[in-house]
DNA sequence: TTTTTTTGATTGAACGTTCAATCAAAATAA
DNA sequence: TTATTTTGATTGAACGTTCAATCAAAAAAA
């Protein structure tokens, strides 16, 4: 019989391997070899838990994509209002682990990835559809139709820019700053009186 | 003498069937042989015009990010007013070429390579950095400088996250939706009255 | 023992690079 | 003009490297 709880265990030991793997070396040299070296393993253990290199990268994917979903849905439990529910969506998304320099080398390299990747384009539409459709959800009870839409798409948009505008920048924006930003655009459809600024932080940014 | 003017020439036809190679087969799948084949020429011909593989791709992106500054000059300069000037950067990030899906796939593979590549993560800061600041100094002759740096942020942010969610979702949002957005977000922070959407489009978003 | 897990060597394909050879256009000379 | 020389453009194949996949055997657990 075989070793209880071995083979979650090495799926996430290996994934885990993967992401740093594509951090470090990028996703072209992230080579089974190298793979299975930083997980401290063989290189032929991939192919008994995974099939081949293709079935880890699309594990790998869905991994991040799960660990994304947890983080949302355990904040939009707590959420009571709608307003703290379209919070809870913009803080799971710029939570430390996901704003974590692994973390966004291995999103971006599957973006890129799944555009000729159908097996990754897949995990990727289930992810978008899952975002726009709980900002929506809770506009849809603050705003008139039209506007909820707006909002909804402007602000999921706005969270995917700035989230990458993070990683790319390595400094000038940083993810308390981006947070913010997205919050005060928030802002500016709920509150009926918003024209200034309401973050009293917006001076910590350079000029 | 060979023919004069072959060589720009040939370095854009190769340039050119780099980003279609990228598009249709993934980064990791752009080899030298398949890049030269979509070229129509043999596969050496890429060590002679650009020393090797790095060479071209670096040359690929600094195309692609040449090709937006030039669309966003051309608008700046027939732009009179700062609302005017912000809404250049706008219309050039959406146009037709910056759209196109080819461009937006080697964008994105590029944006991804970058982050282990210390030769294209520096054309990619130059790039941010000039959108970033094309933005500010629009908006800091409207509004007071702490408003300024967040509006600049927040729409340089949301016009690259709309720009990737029209690529990436193939539909259900339009280019024209995605601008439109774009003017809204910005509509909130110069126009003082701002309320309902000024929009009257918005009926088009499906829900 | 039997079954599962893990290793590490092997294999064939594909890669980037290099380079001698060929070719076509331009420059020069007659 | 015509013939010759010069020069860069282009090819296609060879080379060494690296990869993913495979597999027989060893190790570990039951």
């Amino acid at each position: 019989m075989p070793r209880v709880g071995v083979e979650d265990l090495r799926r996430r030991q290996l994934i885990a391997a993967t992401i740093t793997a594509i951090h470090q070396e990028g996703f072209a040299n992230a080579t089974i070899s190298r793979i299975s070296k930083n997980a401290g393993m063989s290189g032929g253990i991939v192919a008994h838990y995974f099939d081949d290199k293709a079935g880890l990268l699309a594990a790998t994917m869905r991994s991040l994509a799960q660990d994304l979903l947890r983080e949302t849905l355990m904040r939009l439990k707590a959420a009571e209002t709608p307003e703290q529910r379209i919070d809870a969506v913009i803080l799971a998304n710029f939570s430390p682990e996901q704003n974590a320099p692994e973390t966004v080398s291995a999103w971006l390299a599957f973006w890129a990835e799944a555009r000729s990747a159908p097996a990754l384009w897949r995990i990727q539409k289930i992810n978008e559809r899952r975002l726009l459709s709980n900002l929506r959800h809770a506009f849809k009870q603050l705003l008139p139709e039209g506007e909820a839409v707006i909002a909804a798409a402007g602000l999921a948009a706005m969270i995917e820019g700035l989230w990458l505008r993070c990683a790319l920048s390595n400094g000038p924006l940083t993810v308390d700053q981006a947070r913010m930003i997205a919050r005060d655009y928030v802002g500016r459809f709920l509150d009926p009186a918003f024209s200034a600024p309401a973050f009293s932080t917006r001076s910590s940014f350079s000029t």
